[in-house]
DNA sequence: ATAAACCGTGGAGTATAGTCCACTGTCAAG
DNA sequence: CTTGACAGTGGACTATACTCCACGGTTTAT
């Protein structure tokens, strides 16, 4: 099939499926050219796309998906296999939440230690939060 | 003060104080140089680093912190907007807290119809997460 | 005298994931 | 026969926040 059957059944954009390609993500020979150099690409192309737009969905990148995408080769991808990708996956986002989750704590109480002190006597001037560390302190 | 007196007092490294002051965050004119050239920074621009690194840690991007380096420049930084500047970015914290737990739910239950599907009859077959999309249904 | 440590400038490179542009070639319809 | 919808290629650009490099001048210490 041409690229424009593969962007209506994968919903990605031609510049992005010939991005894929220059990554090496999914890959046309010299062979699979039509007589007008248009390139005709493969269902297993098409199979490619769809499992990298799965791994997208799961918060994968397109290095660890072309990763996956060759344990598929040498058929790797077995479910512990993958599932320990998850797990990995799963504890790295944990790790962003509870950084997030410390941040936003951060933020609130630099709110509402400035609810605390800025009295209405002053309600001019920069705040003291922009201009002490102390807010950051725990 | 020369750059390397900023760099101990703020703990930023050379390349990015010089980046900041390229962004235009942070400005030397001309008459501030010494005879060799040397820029000679004020105690202001010590205040404003110090300031980044506040914002910094609060989540801030620089561009942020440049709006408001602004604000204090005009005086405007007041406790009050400051504060709503905090609860936006508490809000935009909330949104991607949320978005990275329903990611990490989805990554448990892929993980979880996996061991309830993959039989150990087939433990050398690429795992079905790759194959179907009905993984990230709900 | 010379080496180390510092200062200046400009520009390239890093990671991520595309998006957009220009220019050219091909095919089908009116 | 020309217009529009496709196809191909190469390369620039986006955002973010630096980091590193090369090259040259200055100051300080030995």
């Amino acid at each position: 099939m041409l690229i424009g059957e593969l962007v209506t059944k994968t919903g990605l954009s031609r510049d992005t499926i010939r991005f894929y390609e220059k990554q090496g993500l999914i890959a046309v020979d010299r062979k699979q050219r039509r007589d007008n150099n248009y390139k005709e690409y493969s269902e297993e192309v098409l199979e490619k796309l769809l499992t990298i737009k799965r791994l997208k969905n799961f918060g994968f990148t397109l290095n660890e998906s072309a990763e996956v995408l060759g344990m598929i080769e040498v058929k790797e991808a077995t479910c512990s296999n993958v599932s320990d990708m998850i797990d990995k996956k799963v504890a790295l986002l944990d790790a962003k939440i509870m950084d997030m989750i410390s941040l936003r704590n951060q933020l609130i109480a630099g709110v509402k230690k400035c609810v605390d002190c800025c009295t209405p006597e002053t309600p001019e001037d920069n705040c003291p939060i922009l201009v002490s560390d102390s807010f950051l302190d725990q």
